[in-house]
DNA sequence: ATACATACC
DNA sequence: TACTGGTATGTAT
């Protein structure tokens, strides 16, 4: 069923071991059936069946000349990739546990042991690992999580207080890497290999023990190599970070650094420790809650743990691309490597391009601050209104709070973007290029206006 | 250039 | 009864 795999739980998440998914799925279909929002995820999912089709019917009169050509530039674009590969940095990805509910057992011990959910009777931001258990989950509606698990108990969110401790974790990835990425308050990415090339002996002396911290085959393998641990260096008596020996080490000083985060703030940390972004996100995955992954840096070893790996987990791949792949038979990255030319002769070039270097595991280890946004803006759902006036009153409000939050941040925009969502969830977006950059609330009010009147 | 879709937290 | 809000980016025309 098409639109279930829209709504229903997604199983590779962290948490869903012990869930009854057939139950869960059958409890959320009964009570959004017959909904405005479930006949819009209808209408949706038929528009990707509708995509899938399309996309089938090309593939079933594609020539085995016009197949065996794109799988020969398939080909010569992985040798391509394959120069790019970068496994010199040693990239971590961090993510707290269940962020905001993990603030929230940690200043309210009486809710520990009980399941929460973070947000109100519309919509639910977090939910505690005692909630997941009941096939809770982020992104959903309260009233359905009550339905699921009666006694959760909603927890409405103290955005200061995960600034907070968000703050408090920063501060020790600072440590490590001053120039780290942060992605939202409870996730980021650092370049730790700077930090590890300078640690002294006495620094290494200082770590926690590789057996305490590493997966087996790391484990094993960094200590039968031939240096002593801690100590790899290559002939210029530099650290050589790219040896499972170096890895060992990214494991130690990782495994260091979530400690500090857990003592100066009470809550847990995943970790994922590879090469480049991706896959260090991916590895953060592995062993939640409170669990790191390291990943070799080497090519068979990021090909070995790739090849199993379902498309959903990577960065990027959500519902609806899963879902086209799946019809594809393409499921995991190996499927995703063994039909290239098939993505080649189906997909655009920059998607081409980004499923191959997802099978690959070649990606972006830059983790500096992004330069500059690309747009600012405020959104509101509310009840259901008819009246011009009304709307325009609306429409106000949320260009003021834009133009003041961009006085603020000093800057300034083109574009003006009007969106419009129906009782039906059907959006509309409506947009007009201005002719100069300006955060004038004045001119952004008009500008929306115009967008607004347009529609009505 | 505009509109819409997908993805992420 | 009830399904967010903010930002980035890809696809289609």
């Amino acid at each position: 069923d098409a639109v279930l795999s829209r709504i229903s739980l997604c199983p590779h998440k962290a948490g869903m071991d012990s869930v009854n998914k057939n139950k869960t799925d059958e409890v959320i279909r009964s009570m959004s059936e017959g909904s405005r929002f479930y006949d819009n995820e209808r209408r949706k999912a038929a528009q990707t069946a509708q995509r899938v089709q399309v996309m089938k019917s090309r593939a079933a009169v594609l020539s085995t000349g016009a197949l065996q050509q794109a799988e020969a530039m398939a080909s010569a674009f992985e040798r391509q990739l394959e120069t790019e590969r970068d496994l010199s940095r040693v990239i971590v990805h961090c993510d707290a546990d269940a962020f905001y509910a993990a603030v929230e057992l940690r200043d309210q011990p009486h809710l520990r042991g009980k399941p929460i959910g973070i947000g109100g009777i519309g919509m639910l931001s977090t939910a505690s690992y005692e909630a997941r258990k009941f096939g809770v989950r982020s992104a959903m509606p309260g009233y359905i999580a009550l339905r699921l698990c009666p006694e959760l108990i909603l927890v409405k969110p103290r955005f200061h207080a995960y600034e907070a401790a968000s703050r408090q974790l920063q501060a020790v990835m600072a440590q490590y890497d001053p120039n780290f990425r942060s992605v939202s308050l409870d996730e980021a990415y650092l370049d730790i290999t700077d930090y590890m090339a300078r640690l002294t002996p006495g620094d290494v002396a200082q770590l926690p023990p590789l057996t305490t911290v590493a997966d087996p085959p790391l484990v094993q393998e960094a200590n039968s190599a031939d240096s002593k641990p801690g100590m790899a260096t290559d002939s210029a008596g530099a650290r050589n970070l790219t040896t499972l020996e170096g890895r060992a080490l990214a494991a130690r000083v990782v495994h260091q650094m979530r400690t500090r985060m857990h003592e100066t703030t009470q809550l847990t940390v995943s970790a994922g420790i590879a090469c480049n972004r991706m896959l260090a996100k991916i590895g953060s995955d592995q062993n939640k809650p409170d669990g790191q992954f390291c990943l070799p840096a080497d090519r068979a070893a990021i090909l070995a743990f790739l090849a199993n790996m379902p498309t959903r987990k990577i960065p990027g791949i959500g519902k609806v691309t899963e879902q086209i792949l799946r019809e594809l038979d393409i499921t995991n990255c190996q499927a995703l490597l063994q039909q290239r030319a098939l993505l080649k002769l189906l997909f655009t070039p920059i998607s081409f391009d980004f499923f191959m270097r997802s099978a690959l595991g070649i990606a972006s280890n830059n983790t500096r601050k992004r330069s500059e946004r690309k747009s600012i803006g405020h959104e509101t759902t509310f009840r259901e209104l008819n009246q011009v006036p009304d709307l325009e009153d609306k429409c106000l409000h949320l260009c003021h709070k834009t133009a003041l939050d961009m006085e603020r941040k000093a800057l300034l925009g083109r574009s003006v973007c009007l969106k419009l969502k129906t009782v039906d969830f059907k959006v509309k977006q409506r947009s007009v290029l201005l002719p100069a950059h300006t955060a004038d609330e004045p001119v952004i009010k008009r500008a929306a206006l115009g967008l607004l009147h347009r529609e009505l």
